[in-house]
DNA sequence: AATACTTTTTAAAAATTTAAAAAAGAAGTA
DNA sequence: TACTTCTTTTTTAAATTTTTAAAAAGTATT
C-alpha cells in the first residue's frame, strides 16, 4: 500500500525536494527550481494536494498585485532515518518531510574500527521500533561516516567491510528500506548546501572541523565526488617536509600538522617539557580540553589551536587557487568555536593566496551546529528522491520475492 | 543573409555540436548525445540536410541487422577564426566546420606586454582579409590567452586593458564578429576533452606545460572556472618554504621552483659554479636549449628538468586528493618532451598519494602536439554555439543600429 | 471606483515521445 | 542459390507532455 504511495511521489520528485528544502514555495518559485513553465507546476501541486502529500499555507507578499499562494509538504506523510557516524559513535534522529527531527536524537555508543555491520543493523532495528514509525513510512535511512566512501556503489573502503556484499546491500536486504550512504563531510556539505548560510551559493568548500580535517565540495550548485566518490581528501594533501607519519602512512599530510589529533600530541609534549598552561592541572588531555581551555584564554592552548588554524589556512590557500570558490564554510563540530580559527586562517590566506582571488571568496562560520551532519544524512535521501530511490525500491523488492 | 542563416543553425546548436566534436554519427548516437528521441534527432537531422549543412556519409556498421546511416557536417557552411595566443606571439588559423585548419597558421610576434588591443585588432582584421574567406560567413573568434581571464565577462585582467570596455565588446565591436575570450591553458583542456586522447573522460585535469604550469580542469564533463572564472591557477598554489619571490608578489609558489623559468635560472647558476653541461658552450641559455640537450642525453639538463617534473608531480598529489580525476593529461608545448617529465611525476606521485586514489588516475601525453591551443579555442565558439551565441549576435546587431 | 499590476486558470498550439509497422541486412538452412 | 529467421534501423502515426498566450481573478494604489 505504502509503497505504492512512495511510487507516486516519485513520478513528482523535483517537486517534492525542492519543498523539503524551501519549506514553503510559490508555484513560480517551484517553477524555477524545476525548469518547467508555471502551468505545468499548478498541475503537479494539485495533483499532490488531490493526493494529500502538499498543502497549500496561506499566501506571499507581492510586489503589487495578486498575491501568490504559497504550498508546503505536509510533514507527516512520510519520514527519512538519518544517521550520523563519527569514530566513536552513531547518532539516530528520525526526520519528517520539513526537515524536523520528531524523535530524541539517540547515540549508540562504540569504536567504529571494532564495529560490526550486524552491530550497526541492530541498531537500525532497534531505534526504528523504538521511534513508533511504521517501516513502511520511513522512504529511505541516510547514513554518514568517516572513511573512503563511494556513495555510488554503496562501500566504505575503511570501515564496515561486509563479505561478499556492499555495506549498502547488506543493510537495504536485511531491513528492507532504501539506504544512502555518504562520507561524513559530504553529508555536512549537503547540510550547508541546502540549509546552511552557503545556501544557494554555486561554488562552496565545506571545512569539516572535527578530528581530522574534512572536506566537502560544492561545484556547480552539486556535490563534487571525483571519479571514483574520492575528492576532497583535503586532510591528507601532502604539504609538510616534517617527515612525520600520517595514520593513511604516508608523511607530511596536511593532518599532521593540522588536526586535533596532532594538536593533543603537542601539547602533551608540551606538558612534559613544563610548559606553563592550565592543560597541565588534567591528567587526561584530549581535543575538547584544548579548546574549553583555550576559549578560557589559556595562551598556551590558544597558541596551539592558533598554528593548527594557521596549517588549514595554508591548505585553504591551496584550494581558493584551485577551486575560486564563492565561499568557505567552517562547520563540523569543530565550528562551534569558528571564531577561534578564523583569524589564523585568515592570516594564512592573506600571506599565502593571490589578492585578487581572496576577494571574492567568503569565510563562513556554520550556524547549523552539532545538527549539520544530521540534515545532512536526511538530505542525502532526499537528494536521491526520484531515479535512485526508485531503483532501491525495485531491487528491495525482488530480493524479498527471491 | 548569412545572418539568417547562422541564426537558423541555432535552432540546432546541440546537433551542431556534437557532430563537429564527432565527425560522423549516426541518429541513434545524435540521440545520446542531445537527450532527445530517434524521431526528434531524425527530423532534426533531415531538416539540416535540405538546407545544406549536413550530408550522408555512408553506412556505418551493425551488429547484425539494418546498417545505420552515417551523417556528418558539411565542412565549408561557415568557419571559426582560432587565435591561440601566448607570452610572445598570436597564433591564427581558419577552422571549418569539421574541424580542419584550412589556412597556413599564421604567426604574429610581440611581447604580451607591450600589446595593445588595437594591434590585436589590426591582426586580426588583417588575417581575415588574406584568408579569403567572406567575413559573414564566420560563425565566431575564439580568443585564448595567458593571464587571469574571465570566460564569461569577457575581460582578461592581466593583460590587453580597454579602458571602458571589455576586450570582448572592444574586439566584437570593430569587428562585427562574434567574440570568445579564454585562459590558454582552459582552451587546451576543451581540446583534449573534445579531441584528446582524454575525450569521453568526466573528470581530468589538463596541464599545460609551458612557461609556466598551467591547469584546465574537466568536472562533470564540463570544464570548471570557479565562481568568477579564475579556478585553476595551479602555478601559483603555496607549496614551498624556499623564500623565492614569484611574479605574482607571493613566496613559494609552485612556479618557483617548477617552471621553466625557474629551471633556466637554475641552470645560469650552475653554469656559473662551474657545472658540467653541455649547455655550457652556449651564450643564450633558454628553456627549448635546455629541453633540447636533455632530449639529447646533457646529464645536468636531465636533472635540471627532472627536478622541476618531481615538483610538478608534488603539485599534481595535492590536486588528486582534492579532485580525484580519471586522468592527468600532459599537454600544452612542453607535452612534445612528455616523456621526460613522466618518470619524476610518477616518482612523487607514488611518494605523496594515497594509493587508493593513484590506482584511478591514469597519466596521458597528449597526441594533439602544439596544434592543442587552436584547437580549443575554435572549440571555444562551438561550445558556445546556442543561446551565447545569438545573445552576441543580437548585440552586434544592436550596435550597428545605433 | 478606476487603474495598474500580479497571479491563476484555461484552452489551444507546439513539441516530443511512444509504440508499432516497415525496411534493410546478416546468418543459417535446405 | 533461395528461403527463412532473427536483428537492427528507419519511418509513421497516434498519444502524450509541455508550453504559449490570452482571459480571468485578485490585490493595492490613487
Amino acid at each position: 500500500m505504502s509503497a505504492h504511495r512512495i511510487d507516486f511521489l516519485l513520478n513528482y520528485s523535483e517537486t517534492i525536494k525542492c519543498l523539503y528544502y524551501n519549506n514553503v514555495l510559490t508555484s513560480a518559485d517551484i517553477s524555477n527550481y524545476t525548469g518547467k513553465s508555471i502551468p505545468h507546476a499548478t498541475r503537479v501541486l494539485n495533483e499532490l494536494i488531490k493526493e494529500g502529500y502538499i498543502e497549500e499555507k496561506g499566501f506571499a507578499n507581492s510586489s503589487g498585485g495578486r498575491k501568490p499562494l504559497n504550498y508546503s509538504l505536509i510533514a507527516g506523510t512520510h519520514y527519512i532515518l538519518s544517521v550520523a557516524m563519527d569514530q566513536f559513535s552513531a547518532q539516530m534522529v528520525m526526520v519528517d518531510m520539513k526537515n524536523n527531527f520528531i524523535t530524541e536524537t539517540k547515540r549508540y555508543e562504540f569504536n567504529i574500527h571494532d564495529l560490526q555491520p550486524e552491530m550497526l543493523l541492530n541498531c537500525l532495528n532497534e531505534f526504528i521500533d523504538n521511534s513508533g514509525i511504521t517501516k513502511s513510512s520511513i522512504i529511505g535511512i541516510g547514513i554518514s561516516m568517516p572513511g573512503f566512501v563511494d556513495t555510488e556503489k554503496g562501500v566504505n573502503y575503511t570501515y564496515l567491510n561486509v563479505f561478499d556484499q556492499t555495506l549498502v546491500e547488506y543493510i537495504q536486504q536485511k531491513i528492507s528500506i532504501p539506504v544512502f550512504l555518504a562520507n561524513d563531510s559530504t553529508a555536512i556539505a549537503l547540510a550547508e548546501q541546502k540549509f546552511g548560510l552557503a545556501a544557494n551559493l554555486k561554488n562552496v568548500m565545506v571545512l569539516n572541523l572535527g578530528w581530522g580535517i574534512g572536506l566537502g565540495m560544492i561545484l556547480n550548485d552539486k556535490i563534487f565526488r571525483g571519479n571514483n566518490g574520492l575528492a576532497g581528501e583535503f586532510s591528507h594533501i601532502p604539504l609538510f617536509k616534517n617527515g612525520k607519519l600520517c595514520t593513511c602512512g604516508k608523511h607530511g599530510c596536511l593532518e599532521t600538522e593540522a588536526s586535533l589529533i596532532a594538536v593533543t600530541a603537542t601539547a602533551k609534549e608540551g606538558i612534559k617539557k613544563g610548559q606553563i598552561t592550565s592543560l597541565a592541572a588534567y591528567e587526561d588531555i584530549d581535543a575538547d580540553l584544548i579548546i574549553s581551555e583555550a576559549v578560557k584564554g589559556d595562551a598556551f592552548s590558544v597558541r596551539l589551536i592558533s598554528e593548527a588554524a594557521y596549517h588549514v589556512g595554508e591548505g585553504l590557500a591551496i584550494l581558493i587557487h584551485l577551486m575560486n570558490p564563492a565561499a568557505i564554510v567552517l562547520s563540523g563540530k569543530g565550528s562551534i568555536v569558528g571564531n577561534l580559527w578564523m583569524a589564523p586562517i585568515q592570516q594564512a590566506i592573506n600571506e599565502h593566496c593571490i589578492p585578487r582571488l581572496t576577494k571574492y571568496t567568503k569565510f563562513i562560520i556554520s550556524n547549523l551546529n552539532i545538527k549539520a551532519q544530521l540534515i545532512g544524512s536526511a538530505a542525502l535521501v532526499v537528494e536521491n528522491f526520484g531515479k535512485n530511490l526508485e531503483e532501491k525500491l525495485t531491487e528491495i523488492k525482488e530480493c524479498s520475492l527471491v
